[in-house]
DNA sequence: AATCTAAATTACTCGTCGGTAATTTAATCA
DNA sequence: TGATTAAATTACCGACGAGTAATTTAGATT
């Protein structure tokens, strides 16, 4: 177990061995931050990895000390308890979305095409390592202060894919709708991927995404009814 | 407690007092069977709100028992143990599912349509009290034997929605797609419900269910794009 | 009335796991 | 080199909760 230990350490740390022992104070504090930083995040990699093929309560902190060959008290070395593992997680995940919207938002087409971006980037996030805490991050598992954040950034999410829609009925990219449950709709069936999606599946999540993509756009109507009823 | 318990036990029991003390043995017999499935249905259903209301693994199986005044013990006189009773719970609500597959697919219209049914019946059923556990009843939170009946179920759930597309797809009824990634889709929209439904909702899931299968009929892209495209 | 069975309770065990205090090892700094 | 701080460990506590054994209450059977 020690020897484990720190040879996984080691592969999270590359020794770096061949440059000069301290160029300048400065420059190492801000490398040891950085490692810090590091392991950190490989912690909360595992913990995610670990929540997600067992579940967050089946998951001892023990084991996620053991899945980067660490102790249990360093997790609250550098993670303060479960509950806030389980929320850094779920950031990591959000962050991920986050980042599909701002790209998104700025190539400028029409709504339609900016929220079809969007959900591609959403599936991708999903099927990445947070994906699974951040769907099944549960206010329940949460103290109110947690609770809250996560419950005020899953809204934002909302909001956004809401906004989306507005903005594309308005400027007639997207037929009229109830954004509202439409949203809701459209967040189920994605957040729903990391249910069933398990690493190698037959589909790419881009693939995913497509056929996804393609049921919201065009529905399951073939044309000649859709012409008929409306 | 005491008392809060034989209060709630004689709501659960009606005391059928005018009747003649014993019409046949029998009868008796059989009374009393369908007493003792019917306190089991109410420990079932408390669970399952026990479950919703506050997750699994934070419910104690004496929050059960308190949820319908009685005390541990006999929770495992009527029902195994918890992991039982949360596949109990599950069974419930897919049964509900399964109704609605059986009064849908008697009515013998086009299989969009008949889908149509399904997927409102479904709807219906997630916003039960059952609806929670029949989402989240985790392979994860059982063991093996239980898992895999759970995974079979599930299974037939899909698969039925799938044989229903490809019905559709024959029939012409719905635009051709891949039946898989699409049925994952609808139960993905649907399943999610359970996530976000509370009580006392804005809509009911009648409308709900209306919306959702709206989007999925007809999509998002407006009439002229459609055209447009194909 | 006596007996037998089911329903329900009290009081307990025991394992697990989140969390912490005390200590050691390694690195950084003056 | 000696001192200081961070990284990591060992060894522990306390609580909670699933599950059980032993016991009591009540109902049905003869």
């Amino acid at each position: 177990m020690l020897k484990t230990r720190s040879v996984t350490a080691k592969s999270v740390t590359p020794p770096r061995r061949g440059r000069p022992p301290s160029l300048s104070p400065w420059r190492d504090a801000a490398a040891r931050d950085a490692e810090r930083g590091r392991k950190r995040a490989a912690l909360i990699r595992a913990a995610a990895q670990a929540f997600r093929a067992n579940g967050f309560h089946n998951t001892s902190l023990d084991d996620v000390a053991a899945a980067v060959g660490v102790t249990k008290p360093l997790v609250y070395h550098y993670v303060g308890n479960k509950q806030q593992l389980l929320f850094e997680c779920f950031c990591t995940g959000v962050e991920q979305i986050r980042a599909a919207f701002t790209t998104a938002e700025h190539s400028g087409t029409t709504a339609r095409a900016r929220l079809v971006r969007v959900l591609a980037g959403y599936a991708e996030a999903i099927t990445g390592d947070f994906g699974w805490c951040m769907v099944r991050a549960e206010d329940l598992d949460l103290d109110a202060a947690l609770s809250s954040r996560v419950k005020q950034l899953k809204s934002e999410i909302d909001q956004g894919l809401r906004r989306l829609l507005r903005a594309g009925i308005e400027d007639g990219s997207i037929r009229s709708c109830d954004p509202k449950m439409t949203a809701f709709a459209l967040a189920g069936a994605l957040n729903w991927i990391a249910h069933w999606h398990r690493g190698r599946d037959a589909l790419t999540p881009a693939e995913i995404a497509a056929r996804f993509i393609d049921l919201f756009e065009l529905g399951l109507a073939p044309r000649a009814d859709r012409a008929a009823r409306r």
